[in-house]
DNA sequence: GTCTATAATATGATAGAC
DNA sequence: GTCTATCATATTATAGAC
């Protein structure tokens, strides 16, 4: 990074051969501009979905050439197969963090608030996950399936005996599970309808809020053991 | 063109220049192809997207040949722009019956079953609507924005009265109205995943009627007022 | 109204120099 | 690794006969 080459256009592209680590500075250039491409693809994808985009699109946006990006990634549909199984990192781990010895309407109501958060910080996830569910997820559901009906299953339990212990009102765990699923990711994955209507979006930290309190409310507000008496 | 043109392939093409109801006929059987290629967009676009599709699938699908179908419709994007409009009509009629005179209960959980009704019995409308919106509605919002608002803000002010008649507890009518939204056609857009891990689909009617019994509890159940005492 | 070419273009992917 | 052609193909749309 220190040599006489500074190249405006590409400065993360400097590799010095003296240098012992030049190695290590490649392969971190390199996939920092995978990341950049997958990035690009990601927004992208998600505004016009997979066939709506074309790979010149995805360079621009990257920065690269469009046969530089197939250098990368060996065709447009190796790419998308890529982001969307980044995609499920993100998607699956908020689902792993609520444990039955846990408070049930705390850990919910945190379950909840993740969700929200996810989908403020992380729309275009929830966007191209949303379209590709819709359009039958051709290629996300051989491997979403097994690792999420056994997460499912998991919290189903957890759920269940929450009921049992009378933590919680009887109610369909998987509904229920679907139900906030539904609820959070809709602010992401709808928010032009939900701005067109508002004229807020969960951007807005008061409108955020507004928007955890009144989900939390919904959602939890029906299934509260009242306190006896 | 006359009655001796039996043409087995298009039995509904055999207007009769005898009858005086020509005109008409020829009408229907126009509208009828048009309806048919519509009929066909919606399915293709709602399975693979506008872009994923093409016009020589629709045509197959739609029992016409590609330059036929051209005929009919100007240009693939003036279908799409004729089948998302249609739409609109199917979407919208729900949400104008409700009314403040009526219990709210049974009124918010009789817009309940309509919409979920609606998520079982027209799923590809209501995935390519979500797919439209997810990618910002780029036709529809001219057309929906305006319409939707005065619909919502209605509503709205119903709900905030029933509230205020106590008759429904304090909760925010617009995001009641998204939660009503995103549960109930997440069982139509997301029927893809919801299968993959309960196994059923809203077309058994056992785990139809589950499914709203459980949609109503969660969303009525926390605004519901107690019977006092 | 319907069909068979065919034009016009867009786009994914490759070849080969550097 | 990156670039400049360029190929190969798919696809929208049109022209013109019938």
């Amino acid at each position: 990074m220190t040599s006489s080459n500074n190249d405006p256009v590409k400065p993360e592209k400097s590799p010095r051969v003296f240098k012992p680590d030049t190695q290590k500075k490649r392969q971190e250039a390199l996939k920092n501009k995978r990341n950049r491409i997958m990035s690009a693809a990601l927004m992208l994808f998600s505004k016009h979905g997979v066939n709506g985009t074309t790979v010149e699109q995805i360079a621009e946006a990257g920065q690269v050439s469009k046969s530089n990006l197939l250098y990368y990634f060996a065709s447009k549909e190796q790419l998308y197969i890529e982001v969307i199984q980044h995609l499920l990192d993100v998607w699956l781990s908020p689902l792993k963090s609520f444990e039955a010895h846990q408070d049930p309407i705390e850990t919910l109501s945190d379950y909840i608030k993740v969700k929200l958060t996810l989908s403020r910080d992380h729309p275009a996830e929830s966007k191209l996950f949303c379209m590709e569910v819709v359009q039958g997820a051709p290629l996300l559901l051989n491997e979403l399936e097994s690792p999420l009906c056994e997460l499912v299953d998991a919290k189903v339990k957890v759920i269940n005996s929450w009921i049992e212990q009378g933590k919680l009102l009887p109610v369909d765990p998987y509904h229920l599970i679907f139900s906030i699923w539904a609820i959070t990711q809709h602010y992401a994955d709808f928010n032009v309808q939900i701005t067109a209507v508002t004229g807020n979006d969960l951007n807005q930290p008061e409108f955020f809020n507004r928007t955890l309190a009144s989900v939390k409310q919904i959602i939890l507000g029906g299934i509260t053991p009242q306190p006896q008496g």
